[in-house]
Formats: structure tokens, C-alpha cells, sequence
DNA sequence: GGTATATGTGCCTATTATGGTTGCATAAGC
DNA sequence: GCTTATGCAACCATAATAGGCACATATACC
């Protein structure tokens, strides 16, 4: 896939760590390294999903919509990917063969038992695990300087 | 991702259902409904991933490497796939930000056991697995007509 | 040996996805 | 009303993907 569902993590678990005080995306930019206009893009998205919460004006900026335990990757890759989907059928198989007539359904099946097992396994993590990780990394860190 | 693994998994299938006589390119394209050339190009990723052989000249064409039920969907997916991930992290987080410095790390982590649920699960289903179910659809099929 | 067949691969093109950027209308606080 | 900040459209550059052509190479068969 692309990088959208890391940045978006990323947007996720900072606005985690800033304790309710809303973030600007010009602030979360400079933490990505990247456009603030990407930033509001991605929020918007978020947004859209529920995730997040948007406030214009001067003081506004972004904050998590719902404790960061109650939202995990699975909602992130959601609410990023259209359609959330891994792989794709190719398009126009020849139906006078019997492969190419069915061969698409049957790997679909197959395909969305993968992907189930992915979504899962993105369940499993939430922003707030996301973040206690970061902070944990943080402590480490500062030993070995 | 892209159609490769769906047009892979065609290929492997097809071969599959030939019990034993090897295929051209030029009929299996006509099954997938596409280029023989493309055909090739995957044949030979198929092929230097053991996966099938080819053989040059008259009366050549491809055919599988070993049993299809030893061939896992997750063996064609390495095959295809260059670097075998899903999700990709963004380049240049800012190293002076804690979150920006640690949470491609952290998240990796947790990508990396998603793509491991993802691929156990690939690993569940074979090119026997799929031409069977072919077969099972034609014979469905055939009722209906 | 010569011809027909078929692979292997390099090169080209068109389309789409992605990331990055700018500009501006709109909303909110002071 | 000025400043701050979002929302969103438009645009550009680059890369990935699918599709296609051409040709060198290898093999079988006569």
C-alpha cells in the first residue's frame, strides 16, 4: 500500500500525546515532516470517519474524537482506504474458459479470508498502545542517549 | 495492491487444470484475456521462483514445478511481490519530535504482525485448493446453465 | 542445416496513484 | 475587523501498473 495509514497513525498517536490540547496541522506537519495542507487532508478524512475532531479559528486545531484505547489500526486503514481492499482481480477474464470464468470468485473468497485475518490483526492495536509504545521507546532511549 | 497475484493465480490454476501438457503463453493470455508477453514476463517470476518451468520451442509452454497442492497462494505472492509489504512507512519523520522519532518503529512492529496474520493466511490455501474449486463452480454451473 | 514455434526480455506508451504544493474561501476567537 | 486555522479545489512531478511491440535466443522437427 502507500504511506497514508502510517501517516495517519502518526497524526493519531501525536494528537494522543498532546493530552487534549488541540493540535494545529502546521504542528503535526512539523512532527511528520511533511505539507500541512497533507496533514488537513488526512484529518479530514479522519474526521470524516469519527475519528478525530476538527476546530477552526485561531486556538482550534485537532483532537482525538474518542479515548485512544477505543480506537484502533483497523479503524485507521477504514477510515483511510476507500475501499479497503489489498488485492485486486484483473479485470476482464475470458469467460469460455472455465479458469477464466471462475477462477476470480473463487480466489475472491480466499482473498477475503486474507484480508479478514489482516483486519484483525490491525484490531489488536489501538492509538493508546501506540502511544505507551512511543513513550516506552522514549524512556529507553534517553538511557542509551 | 495490483491484479499480479489474481493474473498469478489464473496462470498457476490454468496450468493446473492441463494436467500435465504444458501451456503457451498465447493460451494461457487467451484465458486471462490479456497480452501474451505479459503472460511471460510473470511466467519467468513464476519461474525463477520455482514455482513453474518453461520450456523454449515447439511444442514448449509452461508447466507447474511441483504438486499443486505444495504451491500456497502465499508462494505466488512472494514470488510477485518485490518486497512482500502491504503498508509502507513515510520517509522523513522529525527525529526531534518523540512521536516523529519512534513511531515508525513502533508501528512497524505491529504492521509486521499483520502482514504475518496475512500471509498465514495465504499460506491456507494451495493451486490444488483453487483449481478444485473451479471445477466445483463449473460443475455448479452447469445445473444453472 | 533450415524452418517453425515459443520463451525471455528490453523498450515504449497510456493510465492511474501518490505525494507534494499553492491558493483561497470559510469559520472562529479576540 | 484582524488574525488564526481549517476545508477544499486545482495543479504538478514522480512512480507504479497494465498493456503492447520487437527481437534475440532456444528448441523441436523435418
Amino acid at each position: 500500500m502507500n504511506t497514508r495509514l502510517a501517516v495517519a497513525t502518526h497524526i493519531l498517536t501525536f494528537l494522543q500525546t498532546q493530552a487534549g490540547q488541540p493540535a494545529t496541522s502546521e504542528l503535526i506537519a512539523s512532527s511528520v515532516n511533511t505539507n500541512p495542507s497533507l496533514i488537513r487532508r488526512l484529518l479530514s478524512q479522519l474526521a470524516r470517519a469519527g475519528l478525530t475532531v476538527s476546530q477552526m479559528g485561531s486556538g482550534g486545531g485537532a483532537l482525538l474524537a474518542r479515548p485512544a484505547d477505543r480506537i484502533t489500526l483497523l479503524d485507521v486503514y477504514n477510515a483511510i482506504d476507500d475501499k479497503g481492499e489489498v488485492f485486486a482481480l484483473h479485470d476482464q477474464p475470458n469467460p469460455q474458459c472455465p479458469v477464466g470464468r471462475y477462477v476470480n470468485a473463487v480466489l475472491k473468497a480466499r482473498i477475503v479470508e486474507a484480508e479478514k485475518a489482516l483486519h484483525d490483526q490491525l484490531a489488536q492495536t489501538s492509538i493508546a498502545d501506540m502511544a505507551e509504545d512511543v513513550v516506552e521507546q522514549v524512556r529507553l532511549g534517553a538511557r542509551t542517549g
